[in-house]
RNA sequence: GCGCCAGUAGCUCAGCUGGAUAGAGCAAAGCACUUCUAAUGCUUAGGUCGGGGGUUCGAAUCCCUCCUGGCGUACCA
């Protein structure tokens, strides 16, 4: 990274014995920032104004004492070194050392913008929407964050397993069957209601004529609720997998509740590791566990009176696994509405002696549908909500998944659909997947140039705008880096806007073919890099970068 | 009541581990196509960063307090 290149030379000038009378100083707390004006040059930093008082010396003093070391230092990297009012310090790259680093990144190609691998283990949990019946609006933004932050986390170097829960035990399960079954039986013309608490979306008609098409009629009247619950749950699955896939989203592991947690010996297992620390107690007929004494406000049930276990319970047996399965950082993208659980939840890893500053979360707000400027994200028909299904059916998986992540995850997000449709002023994704098609078109047309990336001479790009545009792309591996650790996928969304801003700028002023040959070749260059970019930033988002639009 | 998130331009939102004159898109007004894709570009206008205190060289950003909106506060999952 270029930002790191410029720190380390500056980190070791300021602590050459010989020359720098700062060695003393703290350098790690030297941070390079990129200052919002321009003439402030490309890079600038605080560290004179947060020293000054340490030395008992003047903050502009000093800056101008480290601006002439530095400056005298090596001639070749900075263009020039400035000190500004309170105690400033620019640096002004010189171009070379941008010439420099842009030649590396078609070296790097799919790469740029990566980190190698650190040896840490990621495991991401996100949507594990109940199987009981399709993907919702509401879950489409947990999928779109979650998946994006899986890839963008991989790309800076961790090793990452994304998970999905699958609730496929309990009451709601039983109830999903006695509604299948009901369905099933008033298609057989026999009279049956759906319980009261069922499910009585329409969904469940289509899994009953599937059924009724598969088993004969006789053979279904003596089927206990269990079967039509399997039956359900594995035709649901299916269908959430298929919504997925059709969002570009693969999980590396489907966890069963059923499978994992009650058919072994888990919950026992972590139920009596939770006694042995004396963490349960009985009261009112049921059991309890201590989180209030490891961080959490009060104590939870976590076996009812009918000694069923409480959900909660389940989830602690959940996460505890998630523990003993060796994962360095484990993250949960949760929909805002469950935050409630993250005290308690943190405070029985505690309870465990599980390390529960491994254990993270990511809140999604909740996101509201806007037609005709009304709220539409539940339709009129009681119960049913807009599916994934019926938006990827009018709108494709690229605008909908850069909506999804085009904003930080703490907000409230509207998403207007009147003003995303095709050829829309206000669709960002085609301002961008047009910049990177623009890019093809003039790449396909280089039949003069012929050109190689190996033989170009990049100082021909001395053009403000070029520069700019080469900064912007060396500043990709800082923004990763930063989308990543704050687990942020917005933040390279509008990165990416920013870069397509600046091409299509320097498109309009700037001829990339014309007659001299090694400028054209120089110029290519540089659209080839920012392609790069562009099929990068947008993959980790889960969006593609069309060759032609 | 308590907890979490939010309150920044007319609208939708960035910026929040303190930094220099607060940004972008849309909407508004005006301009630019015989050119490698005008799904574009270039201008202009638009702000008491919810209110009030505090911390310091410096606050949209940190602390306190109040107001407004959303969500949550189960022996449901």
């Amino acid at each position: 990274m270029l930002k790191d290149f410029i720190e380390d030379k500056i980190r070791i000038s300021l602590s050459d014995k010989s020359k720098s009378k700062f060695f003393e100083l703290d350098i790690s707390k030297l941070v390079l920032s990129i200052p919002n004006n321009p003439d402030h040059g490309d890079f600038s930093t605080n560290f004179a104004l947060i020293n000054a008082k340490a030395l008992k010396l003047n903050p502009f003093e000093l800056a101008r004492e480290i601006s002439t070391l530095l400056d005298n230092e090596d001639s070749d990297l900075f263009e020039r070194v400035t000190v500004e009012k309170p105690g400033f310090i620019n640096f002004k790259i010189s171009k070379k050392i941008y010439h420099d680093f842009l030649a590396e990144v078609l070296i790097k190609g799919e790469n740029f913008g990566s980190f190698p691998l650190n040896g840490k283990k990621i495991l991401i949990e996100f949507v594990s929407a109940n199987p009981t019946g399709l993907l919702h609006l509401g879950h489409l933004r947990n999928a779109a964050v979650g998946d994006s932050i899986a890839r963008i986390l991989k790309f800076s170097g961790y090793s990452v397993t994304t998970e999905y829960y699958i609730n496929d035990y309990g009451n709601q399960i039983r109830l999903l069957g006695e509604s299948l079954k009901s369905r099933v039986m008033q298609k057989l013309k026999i009279e049956s209601k759906i319980p009261e608490e069922g499910y009585k979306g329409e969904y469940l008609l289509d899994v009953a004529e599937l059924l009724l098409s598969e088993v004969k009629s006789d053979d279904l009247l003596s089927k206990d609720y269990e079967f039509f619950s399997n039956y359900a749950i594995k035709y649901l699955i299916n269908e959430i997998d298929k919504d997925l896939k059709d969002l570009d989203i693969n999980f590396d592991s489907w966890y069963s509740e059923r499978d994992r947690i009650h058919n072994t010996d888990l919950l026992s297992k972590t139920r009596n590791l939770i006694k042995s620390v004396q963490g349960l107690y009985e009261k009112d007929d049921a059991q309890w566990i201590k989180t209030s004494e490891y961080g959490d406000n009060d104590d939870w049930v976590v076996k009812k009176r009918d000694d069923a276990s409480t959900y909660f319970m389940n989830d602690i047996a959940y996460h505890h696994d998630k523990f003993q399965r060796g994962f360095d950082n484990i993250v949960n993208i949760w929909g805002a509405d469950h935050h409630s659980h993250i005290s308690r939840l943190k405070a029985s890893m505690n309870l465990l002696s599980n390390d529960s500053h491994k254990l993270n979360f990511v809140l999604i707000q909740f996101v509201r549908l806007i037609k005709d400027g009304r709220d539409v994200s539940m339709s009129k028909r009681s119960g049913t909500y807009t599916t994934i299904r019926d938006m990827l059916s009018e709108f494709n998986k690229d605008l909908v998944r850069f909506m999804m992540v085009s904003r930080s995850s703490d907000s409230h997000f509207d998403f207007d659909l009147d003003k995303c449709r095709e050829g829309s002023d206000d669709n960002p994704i085609f301002y961008i997947q047009y910049a990177s098609a623009r890019i093809n078109s003039i790449l396909n047309k280089d039949e003069v140039v012929k050109f190689t990336e190996s033989q170009v001479d990049l100082s021909l790009l001395i053009e403000d705008k070029e520069i700019n545009i080469i900064k912007k792309i060396l500043n990709f591996p800082d923004i990763i880096l930063d989308a990543s650790n704050s687990m942020s996928p917005h933040k390279l969304a509008f990165y990416l806007q920013e870069l397509s801003a600046l091409f299509h700028s320097y498109y309009r002023e700037t001829k990339i073919l014309v007659d001299e040959r090694e400028l054209s070749g120089a110029r290519l260059f540089l659209l080839k890099s920012l392609k790069t970019v562009f099929t990068n930033g947008l993959t980790l988002l889960g969006v593609s970068s069309p060759e032609r639009m």
